[in-house]
DNA sequence: AAAAATCGGTAGCTATGGCTACCAATTCAG
DNA sequence: CTGAATTGGTAGCCATAGCTACCGATTTTT
């Protein structure tokens, strides 16, 4: 598992995998995908270098279809992809796979897993492509032992908005989930999007396949719902326009 | 709104919230409710005191039904409720309410919209009795401007912890909730019970209404699905007692 | 510009599951 | 100990929505 890579990794001289990333080589390869890294967020590129010196991440190598993180592990680091692409997934005991989410280079995975007490890791991750990735320590992020270095405070409050902003974007999913009803759902999404974009003529973000798989509905009776609204005056559609007629009547449907 | 009350109180002298705590009277009041708040875990009784003279917090009294934060507001402040009883709720414009927890004494709310960038605060808290609310600021929790206080790293901690576990449980219910099929989610309930009990003879720890509650199908429609699987020789069960019989053919159900 | 792929709409069939109603068993209260 | 209330099982009806299949329109590729 992964985890043994992180250990071998620390048996090594302490300071072997920070020293790799000082010469520039290494270096000039993660930068890209460091100041992409949502945690790294308002930290000076100067700074970046220092930076990763305190916290000493462990940097591994993962093969094509190589298991980076496996469900159930306990995991004590977070992890940064920073070269390749990995997945993350859940696996039935059937073998039957399901992607949650794909991960770029700059993508951040185990945030919410671990700073929860006794959590194991609820889904697999895997390297779909030869991928390099940064493990960082959840005590060093915090600054547990550290006085000197002054942004540790901005580590924590990207990681406090990182976790919290996906904790809301779970809190909105259950909400879509828990509505009764392909109509309902519908109308909720329609007017979160009216209260976004703040005009009765919305341009839908996402295409009628993706939509239905966003509220977890099939694409044809998506279609047919939102033609029957079509018929009852609720809403005209073109595509991806959709033009609110009866707002009132959308606010009714959700519960 | 809330909101005013807030402001009105920092138009007060500032210290003047804080002095109201440091007369035994209201601290007393509040010790019991805050010793069993999570954000101060590990806290000693007496840091407490010390503790809410760097946090600075508001106290605000709601009456009965009176609205602590509505729907929609923007927020600054966490709130933990130190006496009475309140609700966390969604509100439809057609007026349907829907009680998504209530709030005990020492029960945190707003940790989540607080951290996250321009979230408005998707449900609305209602005082059920008079209650009284402590607000505290999510700069000064983190200590921005504090340099000297020790016990801000372990708020941060406990923070995370808070957070995560929210987001844990969020990632759990959408889980159960995007399981296709009745039988699939009743499949992944009873293998989570039975992971978490280890035995396969298990105790049902919801009755047959919660269980139907919590994974969102009617509970006829439950209860005749159990009752197949137990024909086809997956399970069986009286009351609160199921045993499996399939380990394998359940959690081939579950994608 | 033609071919291919993607995207969206529609139809028909059917499985799933929600709902009401009712009954049996168990638990609780007086 | 008896009546009431809660809890769980069952039946039947029917709305919802999933699935397959197919078609036309649009976009992309070559």
């Amino acid at each position: 598992m992964c985890y043994d890579k992180i250990k071998q990794n620390l048996q090594q001289n302490k300071n072997d995998s920070v020293q790799s990333i000082k010469d520039g080589d290494c270096m000039k390869e993660m930068l890209p995908a460091l100041k992409k890294t949502l945690l790294f967020a308002g930290i000076k590129e100067d700074d970046l270098l220092n930076m990763l010196a305190c916290l000493q991440p462990k940097v591994c190598h993962y093969d094509k279809n190589e298991t980076i993180a496996l469900a159930g592990d306990g995991f004590e680091c977070i992890g940064i992809l920073i070269k390749g692409e990995a997945v993350v997934m859940k696996e039935s005991a059937a073998g039957a796979r399901h992607v949650m989410t794909m991960l770029k280079p700059g993508d951040l995975f185990g945030e919410m897993v671990v700073y929860a007490a006794n959590s194991a890791w609820p889904a697999t991750v895997q390297a779909r492509e030869a991928s390099t990735v940064l493990f960082l320590d959840r005590e060093k992020i915090i600054g547990e032992r550290c006085q000197s270095c002054s942004w540790h405070r901005t580590l924590i409050h990207n990681l406090l908005k990182i976790i919290s902003e996906r904790a809301m974007m779970l809190n909105k999913k259950v909400e879509y989930l828990t509505i009764r009803g392909l109509r309902g759902k519908l109308s909720a999404f329609l007017l979160d999007q009216y209260k976004k974009q703040g005009k009765i003529e919305l341009q839908l973000p996402l295409n009628r396949n993706e939509l239905a798989d966003f509220l977890h509905v099939s694409r044809p009776s998506m279609s047919r719902e939102m033609a029957r609204m079509q018929e009852e005056g609720l809403i005209v559609f073109q595509r991806q326009t959709v033009r609110i007629l009866n707002l009132k009547a959308l606010s009714d449907i959700v519960i």
